[in-house]
DNA sequence: TTTATTTGCTTAAACGTTTACCTAAATTTA
DNA sequence: TAAATTTAGGTAAACGTTTAAGCAAATAAA
C-alpha cells in the first residue's frame, strides 16, 4: 500500500538518460570496470551521488544469482549466549556489507525444517546455524548443502554432517566443572540437562562422567535431571522433586535458562547455596556476578564463536576455505569461580 | 563460489514445460487466480510439490516491487528488552510469512543513518525501530518515510516524526518507581541515565522529578548521574565517584545495562542494598529475582511491544491503519517490588 | 438465434540489474 | 604504413517472476 511517491525512483536508466550514456556504462562504471574511462567513471559516480541513487538489491540478486545475504538460524534469542554470538556474527556481516536474516526455530525441528525449505529458494548465500535440540533427521540440512548453500554450524552442531563447525570444548569444560565441584567437597552431583539431548549436551554429560570416574565415584543414572527446553515454571517443580529425592550436594546446569530455575528451586526448598548445595552453570548471563550468591559459571566464548563462524562462511564465499568440512574449530570456555561453589566454613 | 549443482534448479519454466502449459498459467495457479480452472490448478500444485519447486524471492520482489521483508533496527541485541521485543516481532513476522533483517546500530547515529541509506533501495517493505540514543538529526528517517516505507517506532521513539509509535509509560513508571523509593524512606534519590538522552529517558527523568516535587523534595541537578551507553567498567567508576560525593540512599537506573554496574559499585563501596541504599532498575533481566539482593524492577512489556509494533506495521501493509501517524500506543510497565527496596528492620 | 458474458488459458512486456559479445576509434607493433 | 591490439564504450539477452491485454471456446441472456 501507500505506493505514493515511489514513482520518482532513480535507477540506472535515469542515470543513463541524464548522462547520455548506456545503462551498461552506468553499471560498469559503478562496479569500477576496466571497460570504462576514468573521466566517465567519475561523472557516473558523481551523478549517482547527486541523485541519491541506491542500487536495487533484488534486481542485482536476481541477475547475479547471489543475494549478499546470510541466514542466522538459532533456537532462541532471549539467551545471552545467542545474543552475544549474533553480535559477533554481525560484526563480520557488517564489515562484508552483507545482510542477515534472522530465523528462530524455538528449538523445534518442524520449524527448522520448514525454514530450510524456504531457504532452498536461493534467498541466502550461506547459513550460520545452531540446530534445534530435537533435530534428529538432518535431511533438510543436507538438501540445502547439496543445493550448494554453505552452512557453518556453531555451538549446537550436527556431528554427522560434513560442514564447518565452531564449537567450544564441551566435554572438557564439563569435566573441569565437575572436578571443581568434587574438589569443593561435593559427593553427589546432579547434572541438569534438557530433553532432546543435542550432541553438545551429550559431550557435557560425558565430561561429567569422566570426572566422576576419575575420582572413583559411581555414576547414578538418577542423577541426571531432564528438564524442558522451554523457559517454564514447570522446570522448577521438576528440579525440586529431584533434589528432594536424590539430595545432591552439587548441581551442574548445562544450559543457560536453567540457572534461574535451579536457584529458585533451591530457595523454595530453603537450601543454602553453597552451604547445602553448590551450583555451577553453563551460562553467559552478564548478571552472574551479582546473583545471590554470585554464580560459578562456564563462560563460553559466544562473541568469538559467532565471529569465527561468520569469518569461515565469508572466507568460503570468497573462495578461501575450499574444504569447509575440514574446518572444525574449538574455542575454549572457561570456568569462572564465584561464591556458588565456595567451600563454606 | 561452489555454484555446483545450482543448474538443476526447478523454476516456473520447468513446471510449464512439464505440464505443457504457459508460465503464466503456473504463476496464476500457484497464486490461486480465478483465471485458472480447478483441475489445472491441482495439477500445477501437485507437480510443484513433486519437483520441490520453491519460488525465487528475488524475481518476485523485483517484479512486485515489494519484498515481504521488514527491517528491525535496534541499538543492540544483548539486552533482555530488545531480545524479548524481537521475540514478539518474530511471532508476527512468522505468521505473516515475512522475513526479518536485523540491523544493530550499536547506538550510533552514524551507523543508523548509513543503514537507512541502504534501506532506500526498496530492500524492505517496512521498518520497526528503536532509535539510537544520540540521534538528533532525523533526516534519514524522514527521507525513507517520504520514499513510502512505513516505519513503526517502539520503545525509543522519535517524538517529532509523524509515525506509529509503541511506547511504555515512561513518565508514569519513573514516577511510580520514585514514589516507591520515597515511601520506603529514601530522602536523597539519584537517577542514573545515559549520555545522548533519548526522549524516553527524558520522560523518565520528568516522572522522577514529579514524584520528588510532590513530596516537596528539592531536585538537585547533581543527583543525575550520566553514564556511557556502552557496557563498560568505566561506568562503575563514574557511579562510585558520584555515590561517594552525593551519598544517595536510593538509586533509579533508567537502563538495563546499568543494573550490574550499580550493584557492583555498591559492593565495591561496601554499601548494603537495601540497608544503606535502595535500588530500582528499568530492566527485563530474567535474573532479577535471583540477584543479591533480588532487584526491584520496572518490567517493560517488551514482547507485547514488539508484537504490537509488528501488528501495526502489517496492518498498514495490508491496507488497514491508513493513518499510521495517529497510532500512538502506550503499554504499561509494572513495578515489581523485590528486596533491593525493602525497608530494613 | 444472435449477442453478451464468462471461463480458461496464452502472449508478451515489465521489474532493474549484469554481462557476453560486438564495434569503432585510438594506439601500438612490426 | 599496415596489421594487431587496446581502449571505451554500446547492444541485447538474461535472471524468474507477475500481470495487463488478448483471444477462442463455452455458456448465458435477449
Amino acid at each position: 500500500m501507500t505506493e505514493g511517491t515511489k514513482s520518482n525512483k532513480v535507477n540506472m536508466k535515469t542515470l543513463a538518460k541524464v548522462l547520455n550514456v548506456s545503462i551498461a556504462t552506468i553499471s560498469k562504471a559503478l562496479r569500477d570496470s576496466h571497460d570504462i574511462g576514468d573521466e566517465t567513471k567519475q561523472r557516473v559516480i558523481e551523478t549517482a551521488r547527486l541523485l541519491h541513487y541506491v542500487p536495487n538489491p533484488y534486481a542485482s540478486s536476481l541477475r547475479k544469482r547471489s543475494s549478499n545475504t546470510i541466514a542466522i538460524v538459532i533456537p532462541e534469542i532471549a539467551d545471552s549466549f545467542f545474543s552475544q554470538a549474533i553480535n559477533g556474527i554481525e560484526s563480520i556481516v557488517d564489515q562484508e556489507k552483507f545482510h542477515a536474516l534472522i530465523y528462530l526455530t524455538h528449538d523445534s525441528y518442524e520449524r527448522e525444517a520448514q525454514m530450510f525449505n524456504d531457504l532452498t529458494s536461493g534467498r541466502v548465500d550461506g547459513i550460520l546455524m545452531s540446530v534445534a535440540s530435537n533435530t534428529k533427521d538432518t535431511q533438510h540440512i543436507q538438501n540445502l548443502q547439496k543445493a550448494g548453500v554453505p552452512i557453518v554450524f556453531f555451538d549446537r552442531v550436527c556431528e554427522d554432517i560434513p560442514a564447518a563447525k565452531i564449537k567450544t570444548d564441551d566435554f572438557n569444560s564439563a569435566y573441569i566443572a565437575t572436578s571443581h565441584l568434587l574438589n569443593q567437597g561435593c559427593k553427589n552431583i546432579a547434572l541438569v540437562t534438557i530433553e532432546g539431548y543435542p550432541s553438545i549436551l551429550l559431550a557435557r554429560e560425558e565430561g561429567y562422567k569422566k570426572a566422576l570416574a576419575e575420582q572413583n565415584i559411581k555414576h547414578e543414572e538418577s542423577n541426571i535431571i531432564t528438564c524442558s527446553n522451554k523457559y517454564t515454571q514447570e522446570n522448577i517443580a521438576v528440579l525440586k522433586d529431584h533434589i528432594t529425592k536424590t539430595k545432591p550436594d552439587g548441581i551442574i546446569a548445562t544450559v543457560e535458562h536453567l540457572a534461574t530455575a535451579t536457584y529458585l528451586a533451591c530457595e523454595e526448598l530453603t537450601l543454602n547455596i553453597p552451604q547445602d548445595i553448590k551450583v555451577v552453570c553453563f551460562t553467559n548471563q552478564i548478571t552472574a556476578a551479582i546473583l545471590n550468591p554470585p554464580l560459578t559459571t562456564i563462560l563460553q566464548p559466544a562473541y568469538e564463536m559467532g565471529r569465527k563462524a561468520a569469518e569461515l562462511l565469508f572466507g568460503h564465499l570468497s573462495g578461501r576455505f575450499i574444504q569447509m568440512e575440514k574446518e572444525n574449530i574449538i574455542l575454549p570456555s572457561k570456568l569462572v569461580v564465584r561464591d556458588s561453589t565456595r567451600i563454606s566454613d
